[in-house]
DNA sequence: ATGTAGGCGCTACGCCGACAA
DNA sequence: TTGTCGGCGTAGCGCCTACAT
């Protein structure tokens, strides 16, 4: 056969009984996707569900796509089930939820208690590369960041020359992938050779996709690809017309709420263009807790590409942001790693970048068949001239109004030592009555 | 990057709009598929379209999916548009139909007439043939059979030596392969060296698979790959539930068949365990016309693996049969190509074998979900003892029963020169008034 | 007629520093 | 610190025939 299957033990992938590690799950996923706390109340919309679906199939939903009005625009669910996968073909994790839409009476006390989640297990000691093109070249094995290979690597033995040694990583599908891990060059580098290139060749991986390796609680090395953003991934539907599919979740969900019933999604945090499943808490914070009008000023939480980050970094006009889950991030790793404070901001930082905004208008995004849906019900506009291709609509949850002030201090003093670049608006503090989300 | 893309130039997949070639099309379905002509009348069934679902998501239909009262089993409908497609990733062929249900007027006269549908385009100056170890393997090229060499390839020119020339084809998605076809060794062969093994890396060709070569209405040759039956093809549904796409198809033809609508499916031969799209005068005739009842006969066509047909032949106890649309291929061939039609129909032969069985019962398969359907309302039991993996249940159009006389004699007085191997039931005489069916 | 294997030339895979950036 | 390149040794790709079935 062309490609050889050296390294990789095939598994029964009719089973798929093992449990996917969670860390790994949401190392792979990124830094800003979070999964609802199983047992929680979340908010499901549909509009965001049909949206995964015509970002998948590469197909918006048909105008002909009959009207649910039995279906609300959300739907109030308990969570009860929450298990995580990944793609056999692909190695795209996704989770599959089970949700129970609540009843009348429910949804009434719903309204009432702030409900306390758990933060989602976000990854602590693992590392990240995007691939370049001497990783995924021929010519070639991988070249391993210094400091990383130095955290999560075992620790080489250098009376040897050069100093090496096999590395074992397993997968999400718990293949094992063997690799040569070497430490040698002038000047002195962390290199992984012999092995690596199969592994890139059996995951396809080209430029721009990502590797990241993980310890798992049993002391095993595990491994992840986050792919880059293709241009658009069409998913193969041979099988299911991208109109059938979009009925299908709503007729799945429209079935649910008609009987109090519970139905499944799956939610693929890197195919969707949003999260259409909320934590309840959340949803009531953003929607009845914070005003928001026309002309008030935002900032929004990405995902960084190296190369934009660079790009608005050297334009002063980028600011970066820590919210809500990275502070569980930062105290956790505080407590196991004994890195500075700022150094671990700063690496931490390093993955996200927040875009700011003006808001345009409040208004429904689709007043025919989703009349007072609260989902992209924001329009804005944003800052960045390089931001052309962000949503022009987004959901109140998803922003952070700028003219609000603070309802709390921060009870995590985050002070940057070295000062705050010129130009850039200033820190306001973090709050503390996140409501547990993320 | 790893895998080398000579000779692979990219079309833009976005556009789709070049239409497929139909003999091409209906060479990677396999001889049995066939398509119901555009504007024709046919019967749709829910439950073979869920079928297919079930069999690409490798996941039975839940018993929590609703009920859908208001959509009947079957349902009749004019056929308004057939286009012909190939995916992207795997060169599978699927076909995407758009049907429109029949008023309850249109549906009384729809029992009147017999429809005469066109026979589609069975591929005629093509070959097909299996891969073998050799064949995938990166040792060496591709051994061309002779006699498909001398069918469908250009003649070589012997005044080289040795023969030699280059091949262009194209594939399902109009990419250009380039091939050397020499034709040496001892004794003389046909071959094809540069450019094979890339081709087989790319399309991910394993020793089973097939390839088949044909002609266009251009004059230039088609590549098309018929995959062996995997295991399962587990379908990459990380973007909805196999719930949800059950619901799907249902709500679509629900919706559809409310309103009288137009609805969208797609058709895959390959992936599908039985045809759901049936045209309607083979429906009428096979479910009225036809009389069957326990501890009958039957025999039914399936399409060739090599292995199992020379096992069988070995053990006497196969029978090979000419139906339908064969007569179509037959004469249409005989008329073009000079070759003797006993070798033309053994030829054709080669691509079917029928299993014979015995009627065990006729029920619903679903008394509950789909009471008085016809889908699948026979039940079986084979002859062989391989056959172990075949369907326990057929639907009456899938079948010929054996007791019933034939009601016309051939027009196509076929006889073999050869005695009938005996022991082997007596053919019986095809019928005409096959209404254009295949 | 055609599947497989041995022989063997030569490509390109992949391991190594040397350089910048 | 790390991306890319020139260098090179060699595994294995791939073209040929022989042989068996």
């Amino acid at each position: 056969m062309r490609l050889s299957s050296a390294g990789f033990s095939p598994q029964p992938p009719e089973g798929e009984k093992r449990v996917l590690n969670s860390e790994l799950w949401h190392a792979c996923a990124g830094p800003l996707v979070s999964l609802p706390a199983v047992g929680s109340r979340v908010v499901y919309f549909p509009q965001g569900h049909s949206e995964q679906v015509a970002a998948s199939t590469n197909k918006e939903v048909d105008a002909h796509i009959p009207n649910y009005p039995s279906l609300p625009p959300q739907l109030i669910c308990q969570l009860h089930n929450v298990t995580m996968h990944a793609d056999i073909e692909t190695d795209e994790v996704y989770a599959q939820m089970t949700l129970q839409p609540l009843n009348p009476q429910e949804q009434k006390d719903a309204y009432l208690p702030a409900e306390l989640g758990t933060p989602s297990k976000q990854p602590t000691n693992y590392f990240c590369k995007t691939l370049t093109a001497s990783d995924t070249s021929t010519h070639g094995g991988f070249s391993v960041p210094r400091r990383a290979a130095e955290k999560v690597f075992p620790p080489l033995d250098f009376s040897l020359q050069p100093p090496a040694q096999e590395l074992i990583a397993r997968d999400l599908h718990d293949n094992e992938w063997k690799f040569r891990h070497i430490f040698r060059g002038q000047p002195k580098r962390h290199l992984l050779t012999t092995g690596w290139s199969v592994f890139v060749s059996a995951k396809r991986l080209v430029a721009g996709d990502s590797v990241l390796f993980i310890w798992n609680e049993k002391n095993q090395l595990l491994l992840g690809i986050r792919r880059a953003n293709r241009p658009q991934t069409v998913m193969p539907s041979s099988v299911l017309s991208s109109d059938s599919m979009h009925l299908g979740l709503l007729a799945a969900a429209a079935h649910a709420a008609a009987t109090n019933s519970r139905f499944t999604i799956f939610y693929n945090p890197r195919a969707s263009p949003s999260e259409f499943v909320i934590p309840l808490a959340k949803y009531i914070k953003a929607v009845y807790h914070t005003r928001v009008s026309v002309g008030m000023r935002f900032r929004m939480l990405f995902e960084t590409e190296e190369s934009s980050v660079r790009r608005e970094l050297q334009m002063g006009c980028v600011v970066k942001d820590v919210k809500n889950v990275l502070l569980h991030n930062i105290e956790s790793q505080i407590e196991r790693l004994s890195v500075g404070k700022l150094q671990l901001v700063s690496m931490i930082l390093d993955s996200y970048v927040s875009y700011m905004g003006t808001i345009t208008g409040i208004s429904d995004l689709d007043p025919v068949r989703w009349p007072n849906s609260h989902w992209r019900s924001v329009k804005v506009g944003w800052d960045e001239s390089t931001a052309g291709d962000r949503q022009p609509r987004v959901s109140l949850w998803e922003i952070e109004p700028l003219t609000t002030f603070p309802m709390y201090s921060s009870p995590f003093p985050l002070r940057l030592k070295r000062p705050w670049p010129p130009g850039l608006p200033a820190f306001h503090g973090i709050k503390e009555d996140d409501l547990g989300m993320n």
